[in-house]
DNA sequence: TTGTGGAATTAACCTAGGTTAATTCCATCG
DNA sequence: CGATGGAATTAACCTAGGTTAATTCCACAA
């Protein structure tokens, strides 16, 4: 695995979302991290110091509640960021997990030299800035499909957002990222397929 | 109502977030809004380019699905920013609306053009970055409570979380804003205040 | 003082989804 | 090939919260 060269994936996915971005103040280390099918790269309750970077792979961010349930709140597909922006802001432990469903190729730096290092650059400030906004919306979104839409229309949304996605991971994943279980999922497909048949 | 002063107070809770912000640049006139109780900012589905500043008042973000139900997103409590960000990045329809829960005082800029001046302003992306990582924190947070809580411990967070709304605001917003309907908010207080007696 | 209208409560009934457990399906391994 | 174990399905039952509607409570206006 070519260190620099996934340095430049970094740099390049980065760069896309505006102006080229001044990258030589970047001295900070990349780490890579290589994390088989269902691994953890961190649990639940971890300090994340570190910025992700998902080369290639699929990831679900998982978080368990006090009786065990577990809940999954994202499903990222490679490459994007991941990581917990809270974690690392506030310093304190993670909400959540990040378990890879497919053999993953993450890469990583510290995020408080990483910060320290590039804040000094307006463009990638903005990028940044713009990258917050992104999954700001996409919270904003999804925390009202909870509230106003039943598990049915969830699942049928969830399976034109992410056809690919649909047939390619355990049914499980799927219930628990739409908030029920897989029974209750089971139940919704059943009505569905009886509702196809003329 | 002093112009100059509420452009001041705009700046100085910027400002609070980090170091001094310069806002030289900033020559876009400041609008001011009077919202009386019960009246809206704006409605849902209007498109919004504005950038909004609650001085003082309490305002609530209310989404309505198809049916008619009505969701109370987030409770807002002045001086803060308020608005919708992912309106006016994506230039698309509002997806709530902004109704005055109290007398509200609200000024506004156009975002377009502030973020146009303002953006030269390394400082001022570092504040405008640290916000977009509390409302997103925020989001985060409250999107586990749907899925993990049950309406009961819903209402507890939201008395410790919110002590001085509790007796302040009508009780079917507190219902709205924890996603249930009134008649099942009141249920749970009839539960609790039974559960008190010894 | 008495209306009047919106807010909260209460009760009766209904439904989506949770829980438990038995059953069936596969994919993998020996 | 058959055995094994996790995933999905199905069925029976339960419960939190929704729905509707009647009732009570108040704040405020006339």
């Amino acid at each position: 695995m070519d260190r620099v060269q996934l340095q430049n994936d970094v740099f390049s996915y980065f760069n896309r979302l505006g102006d080229e971005i001044d990258w030589r103040a970047l001295t900070t280390p990349i780490e890579v991290h290589l994390i088989a099918k269902t691994q953890y790269l961190f649990r639940q309750g971890e300090c994340v110091d570190r910025w992700y970077f998902l080369h290639s792979g699929l990831v679900r961010y998982v978080s368990v509640s006090d009786e065990g349930k577990e809940f999954t709140q994202t499903l990222v597909k490679g490459p994007k960021i991941i990581g917990s922006t809270r974690s690392m802001v506030t310093t304190s432990p993670v909400l959540f997990g990040i378990q890879a469903l497919e053999d993953s190729v993450i890469t990583s730096y510290n995020w408080a030299e990483f910060y320290q290092q590039m804040r000094h650059d307006k463009v990638f400030l903005e990028c940044y800035l713009l990258f917050l906004e992104t999954i700001f919306i996409a919270k904003e979104e999804r925390e009202s499909t909870f509230v106003k839409d039943s598990a049915e229309r969830r699942y049928l949304d969830f399976c034109v957002a992410y056809p690919e996605l649909k047939d390619q991971i355990p049914q499980q994943y799927i219930a628990s990222y739409i908030g029920i279980t897989p029974v209750a999922l089971s139940r919704i497909r059943q009505k569905l397929k009886l509702g196809h048949r003329p």
